[in-house]
DNA sequence: CAAGGGAATGACAACGTCGACAATTTTCAT
DNA sequence: ATGAAAATTGTCGACGTTGTCATTCCCTTG
């Protein structure tokens, strides 16, 4: 492999002077700059970041963690939101997926350090709480769409489920809508107590009753082979005597089923009930007719935004254990109708 | 950072020695290897790859590119195939992202070997032809879900999109289907060529005229800004005077536009009609009610045998470039009646 | 008991890079 | 022209690891 020792052997420099060219030192001349860029270009140099990492330990690299890359298509965009910071600022991505295994996640953190990884972003694929089996380890992180079981020890930053929740029901009871349907997340989730509260709360200040709001549970057991109830409770709601105007969906994939069982009762979407997600999971909610309306989860800006303060928790060096908490974008498509 | 040294120093013995534990050599006494050990636990020594690598020139580090990981949550499965397989061998996996711009993928490409990368591992979410911008680039590298454009430069292994519909047709034709629709996928993506081509074929042997079929493009355009025709070609099958009694989508995400259309006219599914879908996208495949009978896309194995092929030809040396196919698996569930 | 042989252990250099410092050349005011 | 400051370039060592080769020690065999 050509090292910096060749180039400098062919430009007829100093290794050192070759060092100062690539690192954009000052006091180089331009005519040796010249010569030395030539040499590099010909030889097709690139710098060796193991021999930097020796000599500066910074490795310039974060490590993700995340629980399961599958199972849940979900969040892929947390990890391109951090790929794109990352590309931007010079940083590599070494990346981890534990599967949900206690001991895969140990030997991760393991594999990290034995690269000597700057910084920790521990992603989650589901809004959720968690303990990174870190423990002993002292390398800085930053927790994504989680939180930190044992009070703030670490930096998080999560989705605003409360304000999004809160937004969507605003706009049904803003179009006149009185009764209204609920289908429940999975009750493991962190955001189905966050929207479930904010969507109670928000009709409550508008001056519904609670016999109002047809609240059922969607699905529950363990993530990735869960009870499903949501067609049967979409069902149950619309044949209900009196039955909502509207039916909040705990979120977007939830309302597959729900769009299912309203046509299969003969009702039109959005004349006769309309229908609100959560998360726009994009080949969902454009592949519903009509396109449903629904709350955004901001997982690009979670991932962007991770790695930014990630950073900054590096060079700080001062560990500021905060939570901070990015906002859910309404955005309104035709499956809701104006009373 | 405690070091090879420090271990040493602690132990009482030289630094080779701790190598000669650390490496499982032989030639050290059961004494003075568990001192060593203890040491190494009590200092909590972590070896330092980066030092490993500059002595070996090897990084036992592979890099994954791929284009998109966002706008399509699909084929996730395939990272986290390549990174079990990764995790079983020891080995780290660099990501990197390019978001479909070619400067971009230089970057990468450098970034790679910059890290002396063992290997690459180039990934498309699409299956399609591509032409990896390596260049003058010669990391050993495989391709998975696509193929080179320029001849067989590199060795790929793709989904077997043929067979997958190739079985899907016959299962509708086995089970008494003999007018059939079809919605074609975006004809960009290579799949869309193979499995129309599939249907065509295998309904011919089976002895279906053309005019039994119903053919109508779903979506065309680029990836992620693509027009979208299904819900409006699906009513259009659905309303002729011979409806088909069953309808093929391109892919399960079609299929809900579909379902949509099918309900929408009134007509029970699978009494009526019915559907069948490709790729098991488990989101939606599952959260359609009744479930959808579909053609599972092998993303899982593309990317273990891909990363196992790639550290095959990493050692070997020999680049045989040679194409593999990884055969889709049939799904049943009960989107389907048999006539 | 001497000689030979193998096992256990250590000393040292080198991988590629860059910081500290030294040496050399250029520039500029006097 | 002269000395001093500034700019340019170079030398050397260290980071953590392991391969090569040398050294020490113990055991076997005649």
């Amino acid at each position: 492999m050509v090292s910096i020792v060749s180039v400098a052997k062919a430009a007829g420099v100093s290794n050192k002077t070759v060092s100062r060219v690539i690192n954009g030192e000052p006091h180089v001349t331009e005519d040796t700059r010249e010569r030395v860029e030539k040499a590099i270009r010909d030889l097709g140099y690139i710098p060796n970041m193991a021999a930097r990492q020796i000599r500066s330990s910074r490795s310039n690299t974060f490590g993700i963690i995340t629980d399961y890359v599958s199972t849940t298509p979900y969040s892929v965009d947390i990890v391109r939101g951090i790929q794109d910071w990352a590309n931007t600022h010079g940083k590599s991505i070494l990346m981890a997926n534990t599967g949900g295994l206690p001991e895969r996640e140990a030997e991760i953190w393991k594999m990290f350090q034995s690269h000597r990884i700057d910084g920790v972003l521990y992603v989650t694929m589901y809004h959720r709480v968690v303990d990174p089996e870190a423990g002993d380890v002292s390398i800085p992180t930053v927790m994504i769409n989680c939180r930190p079981q044992t009070s703030e020890l670490l930096p998080s930053i999560e989705p605003d489920d409360f304000q999004g929740a809160r937004d969507l029901t605003r706009y049904l009871l803003e179009r006149g809508h009185r009764r209204i349907g609920y289908i429940r997340l999975n009750p493991i989730l962190l955001g189905a107590e966050l929207r479930l509260d904010a969507f109670r709360r928000t009709a409550k200040e508008f001056g519904l009753a609670e016999s109002d709001l047809s609240i059922r549970l969607g699905m529950e057991g363990p993530v990735g082979a869960e009870e499903n109830y949501v067609f049967a409770a979409a069902s149950d709601i619309l044949q209900q005597k009196d039955r909502p105007t509207a039916i909040m969906s705990g979120n977007d994939e939830m309302a597959i089923q729900i769009y299912i069982a309203a046509l299969t009762l003969g009702l039109r979407i959005p004349q006769d009930i309309s229908i609100v997600g959560f998360d726009d999971f994009r080949t969902v909610s454009l592949a519903l007719k009509p396109e449903l309306t629904t709350a955004a989860l901001p997982y690009y800006d979670l991932g962007f935004q991770g790695a930014e303060w990630l950073n900054g928790v590096i060079s700080e060096e001062k560990v500021r254990a905060s939570r901070r908490v990015v906002s859910c974008k309404l955005v309104e498509r035709t499956s809701v109708r104006a009373l």
